[in-house]
DNA sequence: GCGTTAGTGGAGTGCGCGCTCCAATAATGA
DNA sequence: TCATTATTGGAGCGCGCACTCCACTAACGC
């Protein structure tokens, strides 16, 4: 018996192929973002990426659950804390900044771009479950506080905190003079006059 | 001399095959969209198709410029009214109605994954200028009459008003519980809200 | 060393696609 | 009616792509 899988080697190889295609997806799109463009990036042959990837969807599937790892990831930083509000405007400016990534917008436009693929689909929707697990905990937190508007659901707020959160992506991404570091402030304060509602005007 | 082009024909085929493109594209994503589906999906013959559009991606343009007449087109209907904030409310509030045809949703996504193609992100830029050439003057005219926060340029809260759009028309396509009849009287509060700032907290 | 197997590159393949081409038809003016 | 030309369908072509195959090397256990 000889040369077992090293899964440390293994990892890297995959992670070298994930980076070289985000960067590829992101400035190409998917059906630009040739295997053989893929592979140049990367610096491998066609042999090794199929070695990786059973099929170039396959390499946008790992890039996407990547993301739900890290999403699911930071979601247990925020644990124990005792402000839901602040929470909410953290984990939002958190992604905002992820947006400061130039790859980040470029790649969720390729993918949005073959969302009619049920594998894809189906990562995209597990995404958006990550993402709902972690808002609507610390809503209905903020909810209990007395911190966050009570004439919308959790669930629906958590909806309008991710509409907030897309939009700002996809304004990064078209819009030059709408920068991650120019805009941030503002979509932090905005998402907090809409937790609160109109209460302001009323109280 | 016999058989001039008769321009009414010609546009009637024109329209139908960009309905049937529009369907297509939604349902299937550019790279699922082949000219051979969109062509049964109108009922005509490949040669037909390219008879009106030389390419596929010539196709893609039509419907956007469309799009693009449609939002000039409607800009004239708000000319002469006197209060800015509730125009650009309006406007906003037709924006989403227009997700309400599920296609839309779908074709954006499709043609997002496109906008490598240097000749779709120029038709993008210039969809985007007429929104901007739309809100950007009743914006000002709500600043000087005190209706709009001054806190921020024009030119940003057009930006922040097409992020709300944008994010509105993502989130319809993405979420099934997120629905254009649920959704928009929030979306136009939301909106009202952000245009005020917040001068009612403080005033 | 030797045997074994993971890892690698790249030539090659098959197929699906956008698009061309052309014969046939329909609609007009004369 | 005839001549002319826009319009139409569909057979098929060429190309670029995802993916296969295989020869070869590198790394490990013994």
């Amino acid at each position: 018996m000889a040369r077992p899988v090293d899964p440390r080697r293994h990892e890297a190889r995959r992670l070298q192929i994930v980076d070289a295609g985000l960067t590829v997806l992101a400035e190409r799109g998917y059906e630009g973002a040739t295997t053989a463009a893929i592979c140049r990036e990367a610096g491998i042959g066609s042999g090794t990426f199929f070695h990786y990837f059973a099929t170039k969807t396959d390499l946008v599937l790992a890039i996407l659950e990547l993301g739900t790892a890290d999403t699911v990831e930071k979601a247990a930083a925020h644990e124990g804390r005792t402000d839901p509000a602040g929470v909410l405007l953290d984990v939002l400016g958190g992604w905002a900044d992820d947006a400061a990534d130039p790859r980040i917008p470029g790649f969720v436009r390729a993918v949005a771009g073959v969302m009619h693929l049920p594998a894809v689909a189906a990562a995209l929707e597990a995404d958006d479950l990550a993402q709902r697990e972690l808002l609507v905990p610390w809503v209905e937190r903020g909810q209990a506080a007395g911190e966050v508007r009570t004439d919308l659901s959790a669930a629906r707020i958590a909806a309008w905190l991710a509409l907030l959160s897309g939009g700002f992506l996809e304004r990064v991404a078209t819009d030059p003079a709408f920068t991650v570091d120019g805009e941030r402030d503002l979509l932090v304060a905005t998402a907090r006059a809409f937790l609160v509602g109109d209460r302001a005007a009323t109280e």
